[in-house]
Parts: C-alpha cells; sequence; structure tokens
DNA sequence: CCCCTATGCGACAATCCGCCACAGGTATAA
DNA sequence: TTATACCTGTGGCGGATTGTCGCATAGGGG
C-alpha cells in the first residue's frame, strides 16, 4: 500500500507560517519533502514545478477558499490526495470538499498522526494504537487557540465558545493538561 | 437536468414513521410519488420493484446506520441521487456519505425547500463559519471521527478517548449541539 | 463624575461523570 | 451445538463539574 523508501512529496497550503512550519518538520521527520505555500497562487507556483503525491490545504486563508483550489490540484494532477485541514469547519464545507476531490476533511487542531491516518496510511506503526487526542486535549487545545485570537480576553472568548465566563475561568486555572 | 413535469419517484427512508408521512405529503404535493421504508430491508424492497430517481435517507435508524445503505442503493441504480438527512449529524459522517456516493448531507430539521435544494446542483460554493466551534460541538465532532475509525464501536471508542464508556453513550444519545 | 466592560471569586443548585452491576445480544472457535 | 469473550443498553448512586447569580475591583472613555 505504502512505500516508506521512497521519497514523496507533499504541499502544505496554509496562510499561518507557524503551522505550516510546524507540519512541515513533522512531515519531514517522516520522510516527506515537503512545499509550503501560503495562498492559491503559491500553491498553483508549486505544482508547476513539481508533482506531489499529497497535498494538506486550509480551508479559511485570508480572504480566499480553499476550496477552488481543490479543481485547481486536481486539474493539474489528477491522482494527487487532498486533505482539507481547518478550524473553520463546517458540514456545508465538508460536503463540498469531498465532491470537488477532497479525499478527506479535518478540524484542526489535528496531529500528523490524524492527517496521515486521513490520508489513508492507517498501517503505518500497528505496535503502537497510537491514540487519538482526549477530549480534554482537544478541549485545551481550542480553548487555547480561540483566547489568543481574542488577545486573551476572557470574556470574548467565553462569548466565542459558547461557555460561560466562570467555567472558562475555571478551566484556564486549572489545567496542565495530561495526554 | 430536471424535468419538473414528469412523474418522478423519490424513496424516504427514515425510521420515524411520522417524519415520513409528513415528508411523504409534502413532495406528493409537489408532484412526487413517494415510497416509504422504515429501515434498510424494507428500503431494498422497494428499488427492487421501481426505480427511483432519488432517495432521502436518515443516517440514524435505530441499529443500523444509513451509510451501509447507500453503496447497495448505488449498486441497484448507479444514477440515483441520495441525500443524507440526519439529526445526528457530524463532519465525519458528512464525508463519509458524500464519499459513499451521497449528492448531499443535511441537518435535521430541514424542510422541503432545502431538500429539494440539495438535490440540485447549484454550484454555489458554502460560506466559510467566521466563528470558532464551541467546545461542545468540537467535542461532539471529535467523538464522531473517532466512532467511525473504530466502526462504531463504542466501547474500543470510548478506551481509545480515555473515556469511560457510560459517559460516551450519554453523549452519544444526545443531538450535538449547534455551532 | 458616570457608564461600560473585564476580571476574580464565593456560593448554591442542577447537571454530569465515573463506576458498579446486570441482562441480553453477537461473533468466533471448539 | 456449546462455550467463551466481547459489545451494548440501562439503572442507580456518590462525588465532581458546571451554570448561574451576585458582588467587589479595576481600567477606559466621555
Amino acid at each position: 500500500m505504502s512505500n516508506t523508501t521512497e521519497q514523496r512529496h507533499i504541499l502544505l497550503v496554509d496562510d499561518d507560517p507557524q503551522f505550516t512550519v510546524v507540519m512541515s518538520r513533522a512531515f519531514q521527520r517522516r520522510g516527506y519533502s515537503v512545499s509550503i505555500a501560503h495562498n492559491s497562487s503559491e500553491a498553483l507556483n508549486c505544482i508547476a514545478q513539481q508533482n506531489f503525491q499529497r497535498a494538506v490545504v486550509d480551508l479559511k486563508m485570508d480572504k480566499e477558499s480553499g476550496l477552488q483550489l481543490i479543481p485547481q490540484l486536481k486539474a493539474a494532477q489528477a491522482d494527487m490526495d487532498i486533505v482539507m485541514l481547518t478550524g473553520y469547519s463546517s458540514i456545508a464545507t465538508a460536503v463540498e470538499a469531498v465532491k470537488l476531490g477532497a479525499l478527506n476533511y479535518l478540524c484542526k487542531p489535528a496531529n500528523i498522526e490524524e492527517i496521515l491516518k486521513a490520508f489513508g496510511d492507517s498501517e503505518t506503526q500497528p505496535a503502537i494504537p497510537d491514540q487519538p487526542h482526549s477530549v480534554d486535549r482537544l478541549e485545551w487545545e481550542h480553548i487555547q487557540k480561540v483566547l489568543q485570537e481574542n488577545n486573551n480576553n476572557v470574556s470574548a472568548t467565553a462569548r466565542a465558545l459558547g461557555m460561560h465566563r466562570r467555567t472558562l475561568q475555571r478551566k484556564l486555572q486549572k489545567k496542565p493538561v495530561k495526554r
């Protein structure tokens, strides 16, 4: 199914530089050669220069939608496996992405394990039953991200998350979080 | 693409009798001939007797999943348009439904207008939500994803998530929260 | 000064969670 | 077929968590 010895190219399309850097390292550690694009035109530039077996593309990049990129990537290389990854997910966009040819659709936060699994190589490490995030851990990361987007405004974050401010406070002061 | 003058057959698959009756009337009022099935075997029975251009199938029917029904319907009639409709919607199942051949995927409650629109191939790209998910919604999506990876095995999912099976069950019975 | 908002925290009730138990159901191997 | 192991739905109960209200404090305009 998967040939781990051959060099594989993957294209990361996300407007968040930090995210792409972190992901890039993670993929490289697993034997991928990675190219990074921060918007659609950069992505198209990349695929004009070489072929990619896989692409991870963000749904929401500044003003443009990653959805439009899918058919363009597919047009250049019909057998490319594309996984959509986004922090602003919805059922409607997920359906659209798959109809447009995406292989899968994930919500951030997601780690490499989950992304690789989304591509289909779940059989990488049968010995290690690599666990998905625990619900608590996921919650923690999500809260932190939204907190940051709201400039550490606890009240605004609580509103955005649909949770009571008091509850958020308690979660924030109590959690080092395991796993 | 659609011919409104010709008599059209539509198949409703949902284990809720009340829902099917209401929907049935609404479709008939719009010139459809409707057949009702309350489970998979009834549905297969229906398509063995006549052809349907369209089908609306519920995701969660008692014990069985409507997902499995999709390829079966497609096998009998490859050009059938299938819309998945469910009160227990998640991105994971939406992606799976589309990959299995569903035309679209809607969340209950949905009225006829929305369903008919889902059948029409209006290529309008869905809007990207500008708010992050609520914590509860994120949890729901994550649970659904892991559940699917574990072939709907609740015990295994609970183990993978590090949560008690009883707790998982209680969460699963509840409808997903919005946002 | 007033008004609005953010923050921290106490208190209490409602809800939820972890855990045990038990009764079927199902699948696989002997 | 029986035996065995696992999965599932459900009830109950004590303890933990959450939702909600209130109050005091602090900063920023106007």
